[in-house]
DNA sequence: AAGTGGTCTAGACCACTGC
DNA sequence: CAGTGGTCTAGACCACTTA
């Protein structure tokens, strides 16, 4: 009763060299196993790209797949983003990643609102609003993308919110001091196949058999105010997110 | 600079017929699709396994690709979770899912810890524990499996909780009134590739380009205790999750 | 029986890496 | 420059649905 196909047995059979620890370093070529397991290339390429969107292995064109040396980012909320932490000058990505983290490629600009922040933020569909997007890098490995919305009548042009470097604390530190501190959040997320731009932007090797988690959080001030939305993407193979609340 | 690949290309032309409101219904067939835009049968294969893994559309084997009409659940927490739901009554799942929703093959056994139960049960490896596993159907698609453990000193033989069904108020109204009443819980998550039992039973249709979210629920009593862990299995495309904390 | 999606081949070509 | 993964073809066959 094997009728499962080709690619998924010997995915099945990598799988378990790759967790028995048999299999370890770089993978073989697609060609060696194409051989050895008499099927076509694309047959033995397809189970290490399931390998892949398991997570198992990471693939670098022109050089090899690899079994993953499997360290998930933990994710933890709402520890992360508890006041203590932005509070005492943390970066709030700091719980996130820890020091390996790095921030690059920050934008900050003014944009027209997108749909789903004009609707969270509560403004017209096109007013300007702030806008902040930057990467994060784990092991110079591009894990995160972020882009942030605030609203200019508190993030205004002055403001230390249109900085590239926000500051001790971050973006809530700020909010806290102008009045506005963020007392509860909501994150909603969706697991998805990444868009052409997001595999560039998170080096993710073509878009079939990646995924990405989206999560769209918005930040609640006490007087009940969405005063930032922000939208992530990431790769997620990467992460593992954990969420803790009471009954 | 068009050197994206030509799945991609197509599957952004079909992505935008979507959107637009162009395509609906079902789709030009895998043939159609290659014949028209002068490709492999396998380039236009691709592209529409794309738009499946973006959630697109639902592809069924020997009838067609369709678009998808399907509204995400919404499963929010820790509303569905508040002792407010389970306390009065309703089944769990209602809050997620609404009445659309029908749970089938209900399997109740004793079987021994596997590794991450014993670890969150506190439990020895191997140790016979409650195992309840269950799939959520909605209009009758299979969307959640469902398998939880409880250990055995407070879910014995005799117990509600070995019963097929658990009567009103589901598992954590059974655990409350054997004086082990969940107060706080957490969830992990990951979002991944599915593995083959899953493909099936979730009828998702081969496991390339396909996501599931799995999610491991601990449940504490107020003297910080395990006393359930619940491992789910969703369809990534079926679903949108919702989590509020505060700061 | 005709049409559909899924698998698979045997090879070609391209882009990239690393020696 | 040899080896790697990624794309792509032109078709074959299978499993499945629909009528």
């Amino acid at each position: 009763m094997n009728d499962r196909p080709a690619y998924e047995l010997l995915a099945a059979e990598l799988r378990e060299a790759i967790l028995t620890g048999d299999l370890t370093g770089r993978m073989p070529s697609v060609r060696t196993l194409a051989e050895r397991h008499a099927v076509g290339t694309d047959v033995a390429r397809r189970a290490l790209e399931l390998l892949r969107s398991e997570g198992h292995v990471i693939t670098k064109h022109g050089s090899g797949t690899y079994v993953r040396t499997f360290q998930r980012i933990m994710r933890r909320s709402p520890g992360r983003l508890s006041a203590g932490q932005w509070g005492a000058g943390q970066m709030i990505q700091d719980a996130d990643t820890g020091p390996r983290a790095r921030q690059v490629n920050v934008v900050v600009d003014e944009t027209p609102a997108p749909d789903y922040v004009a609707e969270a933020l509560g403004v017209a569909l096109g007013e300007p609003v702030l806008y902040r997007s930057r990467q994060f890098l784990v092991e110079d490995r591009p894990v995160q993308l972020s882009t942030s919305h605030l609203p200019l009548d508190i993030a205004g042009a002055g403001s230390r919110l249109f900085y590239t470097d926000v500051g001790p604390g971050g973006t809530y530190a700020r909010l806290a001091e102008l009045g506005h501190a963020p007392v509860r959040f909501t994150e909603r997320l969706t697991a998805r196949a990444p868009r052409p731009d997001e595999v560039e932007r998170l080096d993710l090797e073509s878009s079939v058999g990646a995924i990405v988690i989206e999560i769209t959080r918005c930040a609640y001030t006490a007087a009940d105010r969405c005063v930032e939305v922000n939208r992530m993407v990431l790769d997620a193979t990467a992460y593992e997110l954990e969420y803790a609340f009471t009954a």
